[in-house]
This record gives C-alpha cells, structure tokens and sequence, in this order.
DNA sequence: GCGAGTTATGTTTTT
DNA sequence: CATAACTCGC
C-alpha cells in the first residue's frame, strides 16, 4: 500500500515523506510538491501505525485545510480535524483550555472593523487625539506587539519615547475593551495560545504529549507567536516537519518573521533539511523568469528550479497599453481567445497588487461576457445586513458583546438610542455586569423614563426567546431571528433591500453548509469559523470562471494561465514599499509568487496611463519588468504621445488644472464630451464650483 | 432619534 | 474621488 501511495515522488520526496524522527525542514521553490509531501507524510505515518489524533498538521488557510483532509480521505487516511490553520488550532485549544488561560470560552473573535471600533474606544478613553495617533496606525502597532508576544506590562519597561508612551496606554485600554466584550482579535489567539502554553506546564505537557507528529506548511510566513506555539508543541517528542520557501515570503508586514525558516537549524538542533529543486508546474521560460527576477534580491539564499516540463513557444509576454482600459480589455479579449480554444475558465486567473485594480476588470469582463469570480471572501461578512444579523447571533452566545449589542438593538431603529444606552451602560459599570444584563433589568434604572423601559422591554424578550433555542443547528435559527427581529421586513420595505435580503438568503444557506458538514454543530463553533474565514476559502474552484485575486491571495494557487497586471512603479512595487530595501524585496518576493502560479502561459501587462485617485497620472514601467531576463524594452514613444484621440482627450481633461479669465486657477473636475456641446466642471480656487461650456469658457490648460 | 450635511480615510497586502 | 463614518440641528 504505501509502496502504492510513493508511486510517482521523486527521491527527495520520497525522503522527505519518509523521514520519521527528529526536526525535519523542506525547503522547496515553488511547484515543486511541498505540500504534496506534508499530505503524504501524513498518510505514511498514519499507514505505519500512527493515530490521526496524534498528528497536528498546520496549513496556511481553512481552504489549504479542507483540501488536505480531502486529498488524505482519497488515501483512505482521514486525519480529520487534525489539519487546521493556526487560528483554528488555537481557537480549539483556547476553548478547551479556557479556565486555564482565564478567558470565557465563549469569546466573540472580532475582526478588523471590530478592531478598529475598539481603538478608536480606546483613544477617547485615554483621551487622546485621534489626529495624530490615527486608529488604523495604532491598531498596526499594537498588533506587531501581540505578535512578538509583548504584553502591556513588558512594554512598559521598554517605551521610552512619546509615542512609545501613548502606545502603551491605548494598547492596555484597547485590551481592556476586549476583556470587558469577553472578545478576541486575531492576535489574540495566537498570543494567548503561546502565552498559555509557556504559562501552563499542564497545558503545554498534555499537548506536547498528545502531538507526536507536527507538520506546519508554508512556514517562512509564520510570526514568533506561531514560532512560540510549534516550539511548544513539538517540546517533548520534537518530531517537527516544517516547509516552505524563502522566497515566497509575503507575510513580512504581518508579522511573519522570515528568521523563523532561516534559523531553523539552530532553532531545532539535528535538523535534516530536505531540498526539493524540481518544478513540476511551470514550463522554462517563465523558470527562467522568476529565478532571474529573484536573483535580484540580496537577502536570500541561492536555490535553483530544475524545469521538468517540456518548453512551449509564447509561454511569456510583457505588454504595453495606453490606460487600464484598454489594458483590461486586451485581457479581456485573450481570454476569449483561449475560451475558443476551449480552454476552461476554470484555469484561469487574473492576479493585480492593490484590490481597487478589480473594477476596471469587472467592467471589461463584463462587457465581454466573461463569467468571473473576485477572489475576497471576508467582504461578504462585512456587508451591513450580515452583520446585523451576526450581531443578533453574538449576544446570544456572548452578552458581553457591547458592540454586537449596540448594533442590534438599532437594527431594525427601536427607538433605542444613543442617550438609552449609555443610561444602561452606566449602571452596567456601577453594578458591575454587562450592558445587555442592565438593559434586563432596565426597570431598576431610576434614570430611565418609561417610554424608554417599554422599547427595551420587547426587545429583551425577544433576545431572549432566541436564547432559549440556540442548540443544534444554526440556518434555521438565523432564519427565525431574520424573520422575527423584523430585520427582514425592514429590508425588504427599504428601496434597495433586495439585494441585502439575497444576501442574508446565502448566508443561511452557507450555514446550512456548515451544518452539514459538522457531527454537532453549535452556534458558538459557527461564528467563530466564519470569523477565521479567509479571502481563498471563498474560491470555487469548481466553478466555470475566471479567478480575480490580488498576489497576496494567490499563494499556493496554480492556473494554466495567468495574467498579472498593472506592473508599474509604485504599483508593484507598491509606493509605501519602495523606500526600504527590505520592502522592496519583499514586493519582489511577491511578484516572484504571482508568476509562478503559472502553469502554461504568463502574460505580463502595464499602461502607460492610469487614473489613481480620480488622477489620471503618467505611470512609469515596473522595475521588476527589466529583470526578469527577456530583454524587455519600455516600448515608450512620442509617437503614440502625439495621435491623442477624443478619447485620450477626455482622460487628459479630466484632474488638469485650468485658468479661466474671471474665476482665477481650478482644477477640472469632470469632462462630458458631446462633442460641440461639451461641458467641463471645474472647482477654482475660490472655492465654488462651476459647469461651463466648453466652447464658451476660453480655458487655458496650465 | 433621525436625516442631511460634513469630514475622515483609503489605494498596499490579510489570518 | 468615492465611500463610510461622524456631527449637528431639527
């Protein structure tokens, strides 16, 4: 049987997947079966003898997760729950281990908007300006601290500085926020988790006990928490097998620290490392491409792709347009040509830097009639009328949910308002329980009037009711709270309902999904999952279309044809990321994943013109263009500078500044070409804004 | 408490 | 520039 299942590995693999004791490391370029080799490791061991509850098995996202367990059923292997991401672990762990690391179990996990609600709590509660400590920027600093496993406490020692200071109070404010809502951020999971099992010798025995095997895919993008946790983890048996690629290091921003892999060998002692150098998904020339691009960056350790496809002519092109426009619908057109060819759209695959360079390719989709998927799963639960009825969902499993509260209670308007709240809150705090509980007993709050008692009244009961009927299965209970919290007849009396109530109409299906997919599933289990929901888990690979995505969420994918565009200076590389060598090289890491996806052809495109911000401004050829060894030549010209068109014309209009004779200096603002009756729109410097014809307005263009 | 008007924020990337 | 979040007056 197992000879059966090594059929087909090369001798590497093979070594790796039956390497059995000890720290083993997999360093293997991109295509070349890493995660092929973790599945097998898995199935062998299992085959040998080991049982799946001891194997713990880490993948990058839930989608890299579900189908590992599948591949392993394939096997005849089920490894079951054992595969997971690191959130899903932790989550599992925190809850088992909840009194040990002092957190109710049932915790709410809040997501960025949740976070950011929390910071901005947190600012007004040290009193601070907003101004010049933005949320976003605070939230980013906090978060780079839980991930290096710094607590308030140990940072109080090292903040020296101004900013330093403040940081430190929001970032114990921002905690307290959390604890009071019984909520965790993502951070938290991880940082709690390795927390506990460094504080608890219980907990971190009985786990590094029970894990004799731990695998942990895609490893140089792992943070020191997730670094604390393995380390953990593996600490009695020691039997740690990690993969990955330098290389393909993305995560850097996040916290991933590359050190993780790079330190490996000191890290676990009489570590084995494995390389695996074949590529078994691109042809030569792109290889080619991507190692003369990656040659670029000094901090790296050289490895070599040996192709094992046979070369096929036109495999790369790097093409030039004019604007996004013609750019996106040149794309367009060549998947029409390979959909003639009876390609499956399914294969292919759309890869751009910055998530707002979708639109114009929805457009050009569109109108070519191109079915299309955009990759991005959270923005789903995002939308107002998911959350909403999340929020209901929330309170019942969490009543210290202060914001999953405030929402409800005003969705659909109860008359409920700002000043009711905070009346409830402030008992709350005097009387030491929770918001939802002060509103329970909203009679007793003398500050009160009693129209307000009797909104409150209802709504408790309602809640409460809910409450009541929270076991087994979770789609009818969202329907039965969507009906009955009037929620859908507030939508569905609202002008534009429609879609909104569609879209509460998938999300109970897609609860349906889960629970069929789970033995017992339970509210709590349910909301915690769909939080730790990631962008790839959304992507149906099934489905007949093309696969729009950033190059972030590319990674560990693979298309037989795969588009990249917008390479421009400050695109890619981003402009924010320019500046610092290690930035930069991390971009090129990142173009170095998107171009490796491919399994046939790569088609490389840039405009010479994009509108950013509403500006249309001139771009300038990616950097990462010239290295990659295909004697690439700017094909800029005067020539095409000097046929402007109509068209051409209007984009150019459009952000230039004019001077008119009466009005002074502005900016034009908006451009209709009708031709002889063309107007402009142009916001001067006086401030007013003015629509003129443009035959009459005798503008110069400065 | 609610709507209209104003202003912050984002266009890096995400579990 | 476009949207979301916030503020202020009714």
């Amino acid at each position: 049987m197992l000879d059966k299942l090594l059929a087909g590995l090369t001798d590497a693999q093979k070594k790796a997947v039956l390497y059995t004791t000890g720290p083993l490391l997999v360093i293997a370029g991109p295509g070349s079966g890493k995660t092929r080799v973790i599945t097998y490791r898995i199935a062998a061991l299992i085959h040998s003898g080991v049982k799946p509850f001891n194997i713990c098995a880490i993948t990058f996202t839930n989608k890299a997760a579900d189908e590992m367990r599948l591949r392993l059923l394939d096997m005849n292997t089920p490894a079951g729950a054992q595969v997971s991401t690191f959130h899903s672990f932790c989550v599992r762990i925190l809850r088992r281990y909840a009194n040990y690391a002092t957190i109710n179990p049932n915790f709410t996990i809040y997501d960025r908007a949740d976070q950011v609600r929390c910071v901005k709590q947190a600012l007004k509660n040290c009193e601070t300006d907003s101004k010049n400590f933005p949320p976003s920027t605070m939230l980013e600093a906090v978060s780079a601290l839980k991930n290096k496993l710094v607590n308030p406490d140990d940072y109080r020692d090292q903040a020296d500085d101004f900013f330093a200071k403040v940081l430190e109070k929001i970032y114990r404010s921002y905690q307290k926020i959390l604890t009071e809502n019984n909520a965790l951020d993502f951070d938290d999971l991880l940082m709690k988790t390795a927390l506990l099992l460094q504080s608890s010798p219980l907990v971190r025995n009985e786990l590094a006990d029970r894990f004799k095997f731990l695998l942990i895919d895609e490893y140089q993008d792992t943070n020191h928490a997730q670094y604390s946790i393995a380390k953990a983890i593996a600490s009695q048996h020691n039997n740690i097998c990690a993969t990955g690629d330098p290389d393909q290091s993305i995560y850097r921003w996040r916290g991933a620290d590359i050190r993780n892999i790079l330190d490996f060998e000191h890290d676990f002692p009489n570590a084995t490392v494995i390389k695996l150098e074949k590529n078994f998904r691109s042809p030569p020339n792109i290889l080619e491409a991507a190692d003369s691009l990656i040659a670029a960056n000094k901090n790296r350790k050289q490895k070599i792709l040996i192709p094992t496809k046979p070369p096929c002519p036109q495999d790369v092109t790097i093409d030039c347009f004019e604007d996004e426009t013609e750019e996106t619908a040149a794309i367009a057109e060549k998947i029409e040509q390979l959909r003639s060819q009876n390609v499956s759209l399914r294969n292919i695959a759309v890869f751009y830097r910055v998530n707002a360079a979708s639109r114009p390719l929805e457009e050009a989709l569109i109108k070519s009639k191109i079915p299309y998927q955009i990759v991005r799963g959270v923005e789903f639960y995002s939308r107002k009328e998911i959350r909403d009825v999340l929020a209901y969902l929330k309170i019942l499993v969490n009543h210290n949910d202060e914001f999953a509260l405030r929402r409800a209670v005003n969705s659909p308007p109860r008359g409920i308002g700002k000043i009711t709240l905070e009346k409830a809150a402030q008992y709350a705090r005097k009387n030491n329980i929770s918001v939802y509980e002060a509103l329970r007993r909203a009679d007793n709050i003398e500050t009160l009037n009693t129209g307000a008692k009797k909104r409150i009244r209802p709504f408790i009961e309602m809640i409460e009711n809910f409450k009541s009927n929270t076991a087994g299965h979770v789609a009818p209970l969202i329907e039965g709270i969507f009906e009955k919290s009037s929620l859908a007849a507030a939508l569905k009396a609202s002008k534009d309902g429609d879609d909104a109530v569609e879209n509460v109409r998938e999300l109970v299906n897609a609860a349906a999904d889960y629970d069929r997919a789970n033995d017992a599933p339970c509210l709590i289990d349910y909301l915690q999952q769909i939080s730790l929901f990631s962008d790839t888990d959304s992507y149906d690979t099934s489905a007949e279309r093309v696969a729009l995505m950033t190059l972030h969420t590319a990674k560990g994918l693979e298309f037989d044809h795969v588009f990249i565009t917008s390479i421009e200076e400050d695109i890619l590389p981003h402009t924010k990321s320019s500046e610092d060598h290690n930035e930069l090289e991390e971009e090129r890491r990142l173009f170095f994943v998107g171009i490796t996806r491919a399994k046939q052809t790569l088609s490389l495109t840039y405009a010479r013109y994009r509108t950013i911000w509403g500006q249309l401004s001139r771009t300038i050829p990616s950097r990462f263009l010239y290295e990659l060894g295909l004697d690439f030549q700017d094909i800029d010209g005067e020539k095409k500078e000097k046929n402007l068109d109509l068209k051409n014309l209007t984009t150019k209009l459009t952000g230039s500044i004019v001077e008119h004779s009466k009005f002074g200096t502005g900016r034009v603002k908006k451009f209709v070409n009708t031709g002889q009756n063309s107007t402009v729109t142009v916001k001067f410097k006086t401030g007013q804004t003015k629509t003129l014809m443009l035959k009459y307005a005798n503008l110069t263009i400065l």
